[in-house]
DNA sequence: GTACGGAACCAAATCGATTTGGACAAGAGT
DNA sequence: ACTCTTGTCCAAATCGATTTGGTTCCGTAC
């Protein structure tokens, strides 16, 4: 009675039932052909003995685990306590989840499979998601060598050869932000970069030099890495206002980088809007609660976690399930910051 | 070339290097007996070529796939669209991630596997993590039955026979914001409670009760489903403040009651903190950007979970690696909804 | 010279399902 | 009477690893 009674297998149900597991394995997929009452005496049977087919094995054969992964490469640049206020990648991730379960998949949080030190169970999944891929990104170099699925937000800026990755349209998006900016009264706008060579940082760099160019304006940018958040942002300040021509409008495209920019721009004397206005290019707690609080871009992490998800799970079950509508760029929310 | 080629498995490297599929699945998991100079030549061979052992089949056989599930309850009942402010469990879902991957483990957020509909990789995993179970909680019921390890952060209300839960001490907690509103100076207190019947809910209602009873006064608690968010938190404010002898300081055990009674006490004329003070369960955005903000409790979701983690794969593992220091009850954040 | 023991390696069984390729029976068509 | 379907069902192969239970070869002790 207490010993270690490993689950049913399939065989047991077969031997109660009477017949052969070829039978019991199709009344569970639906595969074959199956009397209806012999159906029902498996399920009974089953049922009876608390079977449940296991997993592992039938992912085994059939190639199928009913989990998706995302590699969540922000995370890992992170110290390991994370840093307050529940922002993009949190919100991906949970949208993401639910998304999955709905299309009964599992969604299993992993590092990059290509490095060393990641667990190999970051390969037991069906697909991939993967956001804010790199140049040249190792990730997609072998998913696409092995054949495995997968499906990028945002995509790897120097590869051309794949079109499974959604489009944030980050040149729209920085159009959007700098005529919000020239709108506002804005004559000179600095931009404060990451530096992960993902689409986001280059796509809105090369439209803001764009822009400026078409201004006939040089362009001023400062680059920060993602990870140096709030002092990062204070230290591009500084940069940005010892010039002898300093900006009257800066776009930083974190939130925390904007977070320690107006925190260093108002150290420094200066009033936001009234002097400089600042926008930042990815909502979160840090841009929310500033004061004043900061005209920022809301990436909409959840619409763009379903369409994802929507996405990679139709191309693995060959269906065609409606994607969620909506624009998938980001849509401005003007705060005091911007507001003259 | 362009052929669909399968990943190698291990008898193409036992074929390539002249050894059995044994030497080299010794030689790949260091358990047998394996001569140095044979070691490297298989090492050579499946490095070449790209071999990686398959997760699933090696689950299949040791019955160890490197995976930790993540039951988020909250998260299933609320809406596909996750609710801004639910940042406790993504909190925790992102801290669970990152340390699962520090021990080798992948995590995977799943909904209770008891239900029906629930995808069946939800069992595709070593052990399971389980926020708030509540009362006679079928899926701890089940994770018992068939012997799979699972830990709870907090524990089943009803169930002695089970000692892997990590206690986050409920009742010490209470205590601390009661007394803590009692030295800003309030004398009668009421409670806005959550009706998951979990042990966050039924431990800090038993706690203030004994509380209230200590100090002679009726208990005065409103139930609002969690689910019901600020709109519950006004109604109960409603509830409350239609009283004869309303309170004048009021505890909810959820960021975002806290948030809808704080709003609605306004509403009706009075002041926060001058005429009620209010402290929130849960810190969430809504406590820290409310107006005034909210003081409230800092679950410290980054830390639990770590332990959580380091306990679950501790067991798995049979190790005894060491569980992150500090006090696992949450942390008061004095805000000016209780200054006086 | 025989027995013993350890080092290095291997063949085959195993994990629990899915899938392939029939087998068998009952009824229909000719 | 014979073939041909069609509907059910099954035995055995398969997925890719791990693990069990040896075998072979040498060196050493007696």
């Amino acid at each position: 009675m207490t010993e270690k009674r490993s689950r049913p297998t399939i065989a047991d149900v077969a031997r109660h039932a009477g017949v052969s597991t070829t039978t019991v394995s199709h009344t569970f997929s639906g595969k074959g052909v199956v009397a209806a009452a012999t159906r029902e005496r498996v399920r009974a049977t089953a049922k009876s003995l608390g079977y449940r087919p296991d997993v592992v094995a039938r992912g085994l054969r059939s190639n199928r685990l009913g989990i998706l992964a995302l590699v969540l490469r922000p995370l890992e640049t992170l110290d390991s306590s994370l840093p307050e206020g529940v922002d993009y990648f949190l919100r991906f991730a949970g949208s993401a989840a639910l998304a999955a379960m709905d299309f009964g998949y599992g969604l299993m949080l992993v590092s990059d499979p290509t490095r060393e030190e990641s667990p190999a169970a970051a390969l037991a999944c069906d697909g991939f998601l993967i956001t804010e891929p790199v140049t040249n990104d190792p990730l997609i170099e072998m998913l696409l060598g092995e054949g495995v699925p997968f499906l990028s937000v945002g995509r790897d800026p120097a590869r051309a050869a794949y079109d499974n990755w959604i489009d944030t349209d980050t040149e729209l998006m920085t159009g959007l932000v700098l005529r919000h900016l020239d709108d506002a009264g804005a004559t000179r706008v600095a931009l404060v970069a990451g530096t992960d060579p993902n689409s986001w940082n280059l796509g809105a760099e090369a439209a803001y030099r764009a822009w400026a160019a078409a201004r006939g304006q040089d362009p001023l940018v400062a680059h920060r890495p993602e990870t140096t958040g709030e002092s990062g942002g204070r230290a591009a300040a500084d940069e940005l206002f010892d010039r002898s021509d300093p900006p009257d409008a800066v776009y930083c495209l974190t939130g925390r980088h904007a977070a320690g920019v107006l925190t260093r721009v108002r150290q420094r004397g200066l009033d936001v809007p009234g002097d400089v206005q600042i926008v930042g290019g990815s909502d979160s707690e840090h841009t929310r609660s500033a004061t004043p609080p900061i005209t920022s871009v809301d990436l909409q992490p959840e619409l763009l976690a379903r369409v994802a998800v929507t996405k990679l799970v139709n191309r693995l079950d060959d269906l065609d399930r409606p994607v969620p509508p909506g624009k998938l760029h980001g849509r401005l929310i003007a705060r005091d910051s911007t507001r003259t």
